[in-house]
DNA sequence: CTGTTAGCGCCTTCAA
DNA sequence: TTGAAGGCGCTAACAG
């Protein structure tokens, strides 16, 4: 706001007309003879004139903003999340405001105060809060807060009571498109790595892991499931561990809790000149396609996902006062990290 | 805003007071007694009062927002850049409104008015039109309107011409960075991979590779510096063509535009089963430390770039009329992939 | 220390 | 089809 800007009583004045005139041309929404249109908007034109957003928020009473609270955007799962979500609620005439809480709980708790301060229309959850077992009672409470004034939508998390919409992936149903690859591809050994106890994310994972050993009558060994964590480092951890642990009696394949555990994975074998496993990762990351080799990995159905994730929100007050929960389709990415051992 | 919020007035009337009082108690601002501040203060914690900030903006013309427009926030150069800058923009009471332009002139020109009419604070620019060695009239004149209106801030990026802030890494110096490295490590055949001509972060990069390998008396080809992008495809694309141009007179070591390049050209030589170069990548991203060899890459001050941006448009309209150009520092974060070819 | 008042820029009845 | 007027929620003089 460098200099005074022009407003639509400037416009009102020059033109001879009434502001409410102006608003008229500007919204569209009445009808205002051709000439005085014309008129005006000649004149929007020369001023460059623009509307101001701030000050139609505040009559209208709707900010056209919705905040949308993640971890860490470098993580580029949230990153592929967020894209697709801001793409189309640039469609719908929404603008995003990205919050990264970098992982830590008072970052989330500052951040929904500072987005319902700002009257966003909704409040999109990834990560963090949303994806405990055990919910921590003032964590729930703030976000139980913030229900009270707006719609919150949360993507691949629950808070248990509630009452918000979800959108997920259906993770089972994606674990069981890697082990049931797997298993075609002709392996009776497999492993899970990757990932934390209590985590949602992880939990749901590891049952349907389990769950599935059993349907398909496989080994099932409990050293071969190793909690880690989410990133790198991990993943290399991991493998130290399942090595120690199991001596001989190794997997021959193995799930990660996401791709960057299988990086990790990749990184500890070269480091210990081991013959690699196989390995399909989950989340389908850039990484996943630009890793040598490239690592096969249930997708989510990133688009999807964000569009739901807006829609739903943005539909939220209209709609009945029952909160949907969407279970969409993860995929499989077929890449050649599912055929290493023969390289 | 589901139900009718409370207001600065609701609290004023059951407190006995004025708004204006109340207002002050919320502002700090001014003196007052300590029992009407308790009051007022009681009944704010009592309703779960939260001033609307959208109404705050509007009377004291100044939104406390800053629109952060970049190519893609899923390239984890922009997103690490932009994490930096939110940190140190919520500590002085901002907010950042990222806007992917998916690489595309439309949304970046799109994303400049929506942030004008939303009556941000400043805009900052990463990518795009930015970097352009011959740019176009069109774009440059949206900027130049824009700028009129708020202080602008280019990141690693410059329009000739146009009064705005500029805060960029010196690749020039992080060339040398890289060059001398290699030459320590016994290097004498250096090649260069990656980036477009004309986009000015690859100008810059390629001038100065010449200038060293003059200066250090180092073999110069052409053949040995590829222009191709700035993705893995395109490393890959990069080595195929540096192979057929060359045949056996290949470079020993590698420099790449970026990390993504490397992990390319590492793709490539798997692919074909050769012995790898030496590399050393650009950017310092996640993907040189995670990828597998880890990739020794010239890095960005990444934390100084965010904040630089960001102090220096807080403080755009304070301080003199000129623009100020700062150039930072990078450094090398030394990896294996310098010492691939002994592994 | 506190209240009154007048906007900020726009939209939306209500009347004409 | 148009204008007048009030108000969105808050802040900043100006009085007192």
């Amino acid at each position: 706001m460098k200099q005074k800007s022009i407003t639509i009583y400037d416009i009102a004045k020059e033109a001879g007309v009434s502001s409410a005139t102006v608003s008229r041309v500007i919204a569209r929404n009445y009808p205002v003879s051709a000439k005085t249109r014309k008129k005006v908007l000649d004149l929007i034109d020369k001023y460059d004139y623009q509307p101001n957003a701030v000050a139609r928020s505040l009559t209208k009473k709707e900010t056209k903003m919705i905040g949308f609270v993640l971890p860490d955007i470098t993580n580029p799962f949230f990153s592929q999340v967020f894209i697709e979500a801001e793409k189309y609620a640039l469609t719908k005439g929404y603008t995003l405001i990205l919050c990264n809480s970098m992982n830590t709980s008072e970052m989330e708790s500052k951040y929904l105060k500072i987005l319902s301060e700002r009257q966003v229309e909704g409040i999109i959850l990834m990560g963090g809060r949303i994806n405990k077992k055990l919910p921590d009672a003032v964590e729930v409470s703030e976000v139980s807060q913030v229900l009270d004034k707006l719609p919150v939508m949360m993507i691949n998390g629950k808070i248990d009571g509630l009452h918000c919409h979800s959108v997920r992936t259906d993770e089972a149903k994606g674990m069981e498109l890697a082990v049931n690859h797997l298993v075609r591809q002709g392996h009776k050994k497999i492993g899970l790595i990757g990932g934390v106890n209590g985590i949602t994310t992880t939990d749901i994972k590891v049952e349907a892991y389990r769950n599935l050993l059993l349907k398909y009558d496989l080994t099932f060994r409990d050293s071969w499931q190793i909690y880690s964590g989410f990133d790198v480092q991990t993943g290399e951890e991991a493998i130290d561990k399942l090595l120690m642990l199991n001596k001989d009696k190794l997997p021959t394949a193995l799930i990660g809790i996401n791709d960057l555990v299988i990086m990790g994975a990749l990184k500890a074998c070269r480091r210990k000149r081991i013959k690699p496993f196989d390995f399909v990762g989950f989340d389908n990351t850039d990484l996943a396609k630009n890793s040598s080799p490239e690592i096969t990995s249930v997708s989510h159905p990133y688009s999807q996902l964000g569009e739901k994730a807006i829609d739903l929100l943005i539909n939220a007050s209209k709609s009945s006062n029952e909160s949907k929960d969407i279970l969409l389709d993860p995929y499989l990415e077929v890449r050649e990290s599912c055929s290493i051992t023969k390289l």
